[in-house]
DNA sequence: ACTCTGCTTAGAGGA
């Protein structure tokens, strides 16, 4: 039977003499997880004892009644399983597979059998490669972690000889291949100054003795080989991409030279943990397959004998068993928040590639290291910082974390009511391309839109994600087919979004750069020990707008950052264009940034109306993350090394979000100035992303409307220009006029969250309504409606995140403003919740934009109507934050009505001064 | 209690 529960209580450590000898055990106070007992042998097939289920469920009971620890259990791990026990702490998950039950002094007890597997914080996913770093040395996982893998050549061909095999496997020509995946990576190699020519030489004589085994291989017998398989354990917590499968054992492919008889023990470890994961789907796997592509004939000598690049071995249950032991050890690492010493393991110092850097972070950071540090360590309030943010994105990554653990703990309905899943699909065919790639195709059900996009990365599975056939698939289309490309043709009949650590991996290196890598003044602003420094201009830039005059003065003469607030309509993309025109003037390169696509896009697009020169520009970023329009502006990465590396070097502007600012691509470049909009919306290690590559830099944002999209509540959700705009006000400018909304609008949001500053750029800005619009008459409106701001009181109906009434209400609303003229394109309605979103676009024409607040900041419309659903006491994090409330409120040029329970918004300050407003 | 974008969404190597 399978055991799960939580740690409660210090492990109890020691030896006891057994008619085996003499052996260790771990007494662990667990509190066992629901269901313990009741999915007792069923789920893993295992002979238990089913009949006396009941009489220890009873047991328990009466021992909970009369004992202080009422809920804890004794687990017994046995043997080698103590060293897992050794890092256990209270409130760490534990899992023992086939563990025995047993009854001791009245009391339940259970331990482990010889059979048994002891899984640590089980629901936390450890990646197979972190446990082939961690086998090496602890320390490397971190560093790893910490500071990325930069780009080097070594790194590029091993990714080109994998991708080769691939298709190899999948039976293609193997010149064809080379020539397509060099391609493909030109612009690496550009930057690494290596020609296609000697790429493709170096990759072929790696390959050709993949394709001689392979050849071998297909005579004797008659294969059956996967390619690039995509693991996940649930029992183990394990996750990974196996090279390939032949006759269900797995094969690790690796770009180098192995001339001893044995592979090495950390590739061993690595396809162990793939075996480890194969077998809980049901295999039993006991050899592995190591290919070392510089084995070659050549080196076949008299003393090692025979030596194929392929080198077999067998997988015990030992090393099975240890393999998940140091599973354990890291997955017991990132729950408790501890940093590696390296002494954990006996790897030799001497030898290692990392040992400089491991010494300077030691040094720089003030950590215990096997290979001892070099260097100052930084002062105590940046090393107090690092620890807070380190902490911040740890956690940010154990959410997303737990988002795996919902492919298999959500049923398949909660995870498409969760829109996380397209549950339902029918698979109509698998096509294969000419690249040896699959095509897939299903046919979408009733089930809703869900999250995804084309070109997102998806888990395409026979309906079983974890466990079943699944693979990483890129949509191509989705309309009522689903069209995939995988490498594998999967039965699609559902599609899960695949939870990726990117982000925070790069949060994580953006952090380490700044505080390892900045300079000393960079650091100095950074940590509020000195004010940013202008270099006076006399020139005008802006000549009928003061602020924004004003905020171009700042932003070309920074010598270290300035930051431009812009409130809505205030013309934030206008200032950006016009400062990055004067830093060209200057001859300046420039990095154009923001958290958001769309973002980086609109500023983009500004810069083209200001008439800046297409040719100077590249946009870095993928096809489908690059607005339709602005595709002639995307740096092809495909062609010739050279070409492309010229291509980026030679931009004078560079435009990418700030999570492909922290690409090992983005990481090579540097610039005079980073220009960061919608900075408000940044985590600070995100805005460092892009700072990181500049001189100077400027932020431009609002940290009066949305903050960062964070999964945990920590110091992430501060924004750095947030941050900075508070400390250092003299380096910041507000655009205070707006050219969006009437005065009426605009008179609330000014007032409670601009101090009253945000005026009219123009007093026709201030007496727009609808009447300037074509056909459109206010008079032919109902009276109460001909007001800019108006209010509709509709009592809610109790629900949480919907309102029909207010929906049913809104769709009147909309046939009033068509009637008076309207283009149905010009009104736009906001709600809190998508699930009123949903409602509300039921009833109204899909030409009217119907969104939630997140979505609508950025843009604007003639009309908009915002759904509270607000009822009862308000309370709910969507309306505490008033930044959410600002934003809906500052989307309309001419007209804006407010629908909602009057009683329930007037139990708050805010929402009670917005009801005076919008009613008087 | 809610909102929800990034990412060639993983992994490649060197004594």
């Amino acid at each position: 039977m399978k055991v799960r529960g939580t740690v409660v209580g210090e492990v109890t450590m020691r030896t006891v003499s057994t008619s085996a000898g003499e052996r260790e055990l771990a007494e662990v106070p667990v509190r066992l997880a629901d269901g313990t007992t009741a999915a007792d042998g069923s789920a893993d097939g295992t002979a238990t004892h089913d009949h006396d289920t009941d009489a220890a469920t009873s047991t328990r009971s009466a021992v909970e009644a009369d004992r202080p620890d009422v809920d804890a259990t004794t687990v017994t791990l046995w043997g080698k399983w103590t060293e897992s026990a050794d890092v256990l702490e209270p409130g760490m998950e534990l899992v023992v597979t086939e563990a025995e039950r047993d009854e001791f002094r009245g009391e339940t007890q259970y331990a482990t059998t010889t059979d048994s597997y002891v899984v640590v914080e089980p629901s936390y996913l450890v990646d197979v490669t972190d446990v082939r770093n961690w086998v090496q040395c602890p320390r490397l996982y971190y560093l790893n972690k910490l500071s990325g893998v930069p780009l080097n050549y070594p790194v590029v061909t091993g990714t080109l000889v994998h991708e080769v095999f691939g298709d190899l496997l999948r039976g293609r020509d193997l010149d064809a291949s080379i020539d397509e995946r060099i391609e493909e990576r030109a612009l690496e190699l550009g930057l690494l100054g290596e020609s296609a020519e000697s790429a493709a030489e170096d990759v072929r004589q790696n390959a050709a003795a993949i394709e001689g085994w392979l050849e071998q291989g297909r005579l004797s017998e008659e294969d059956d080989w996967r390619s690039e398989q995509l693991l996940i354990s649930e029992t183990f917590g394990l996750k990974g991409r196996a090279d390939a499968i032949r006759r269900g054992a797995p094969v690790e492919l690796k770009t180098g030279k192995n001339l001893r008889k044995e592979p090495r023990f950390k590739d061993k470890v690595q396809a162990a943990l793939y075996a480890l994961v194969l077998e809980e789907h049901g295999g039993s796997i006991d050899t592995g397959t190591l290919l070392y592509t510089k084995n070659s004939a050549l080196d076949r000598n008299e003393e090692t004998g025979d030596l194929t690049p392929a080198k077999d071995f067998s997988m015990g249950r030992g090393l099975l068993e240890y393999v998940l032991r140091l599973r354990n050890e890291i997955a017991a690492m990132e729950a408790s928040g501890t940093v590696p010493t390296g002494k954990e393991a006996d790897a030799k110092c001497e030898y290692c590639f990392e040992r400089d850097t491991c010494m300077v972070v030691s040094g720089r950071l003030d950590q215990e290291s096997k290979a001892g540090q070099v260097g100052q360590a930084l002062p105590e309030a940046e090393l107090d910082h690092f620890e807070r943010f380190y902490r911040a994105i740890e956690e940010e990554r154990r959410e997303v974390h737990r988002e795996y653990g919902k492919l298999w703990e959500q049923t398949p309905e909660e995870r498409a009511d969760d829109d996380r899943a397209i549950v339902d699909l029918e698979f109509v065919e698998a096509r294969e391309l000419d690249g040896g790639r699959w095509e897939l195709r299903a046919r979408r059900g009733s089930s809703g839109t869900a999250k995804f996009r084309e070109g997102d990365l998806v888990l395409a599975s026979d309906g079983e994600p974890v466990g079943g056939d699944a693979e990483l698939a890129r949509i191509e289309r989705l309309d009522e087919d689903v069209v995939l490309t995988a490498d594998e043709p999967v039965e699609v009949a559902r599609i899960d979004i695949y939870p990726s650590e990117l982000t925070t991996d790069r949060l994580l290196v953006a952090l380490h750069d700044a505080l390892l890598k900045g300079d000393e003044r960079r650091k100095d602003i950074l940590f509020e020990r000195a004010e940013p420094e202008f270099e006076s201009l006399d020139e005008t830039f802006v000549g009928n707008n003061a602020a924004q005059d004003e905020a171009v003065r700042k932003a070309v003469g920074a010598r270290d950052c300035a930051l431009i607030h812009g409130p809505p309509g205030t013309g934030k993309t206008y200032t950006i264009a016009r400062s990055v025109d004067a830093m060209v003037e200057r001859g300046e390169r420039i990095l154009l940034s923001a958290f958001t696509n769309r973002a980086v896009d609109n500023a983009l697009e500004a810069l083209l109306d200001a008439g800046i020169d297409p040719d100077r520009i590249a946009r870095v970023g993928t096809e489908s993350g690059v607005r339709s329009d602005l595709q002639h502006l995307r740096l092809e990465r495909e062609g010739d090394p050279d070409e492309r590396v010229r291509a980026l070097e030679d931009a004078q502007i560079v435009a990418a979000t700030t999570a492909t600012c922290g690409s090992r691509i983005m990481k090579e470049q540097s610039f005079d100035v980073a220009l960061v909009d919608e900075a408000a919306q940044l985590t600070e290690p995100g805005t460092y992303a892009a700072i990181n590559l500049a001189e100077r830099f400027v932020l431009v944002g609002d940290h009066h409307q949305l903050p960062p999209v964070v999964q945990a509540e920590n110091e992430l959700v501060e924004s750095l220009f947030e941050r900075l705009v508070e400390t250092y006000p003299d380096a910041g400018v507000m655009l205070d006029r707006q050219y969006r909304m009437n005065q009426r609008i605009q008179a609330f949001p000014s007032r409670e969250f601009y101090d009253g500053r945000l005026r009219p750029a123009t007093p026709a800005v201030a007496s727009r309504t609808l009447d300037d619009l074509d056909g459109v008459s206010r008079s032919a409106l109902p009276a109460d409606r001909r007001d800019p701001v108006t209010f509709v009181d509709v009592p809610g109906d109790g629900e949480r995140h919907t309102d029909a009434e207010e929906a049913a209400r809104i769709a009147d609303l909309i046939e009033t403003y068509e009637a008076a003229g309207l283009d149905r394109e010009d009104i736009g309605v906001i709600a809190p919740f998508r699930a009123q979103v949903s409602e509300i676009e039921r009833r109204v024409p899909a030409d009217v934009t119907v969104d939630t607040v997140d979505r609508f900041q950025g843009s604007s419309q003639e009309v908009i109507v915002v759904s509270f659903v607000a009822s009862g006491d308000l309370d709910g994090p969507i309306f505490e934050d008033y930044r959410r409330i600002n934003v809906g409120l500052t989307r309309p040029k001419r007209a804006l009505v407010l629908v909602g329970d009057a009683e329930a918004l007037e139990s708050d300050p805010v929402y009670r001064r917005m009801l005076d407003w919008a009613r008087s």
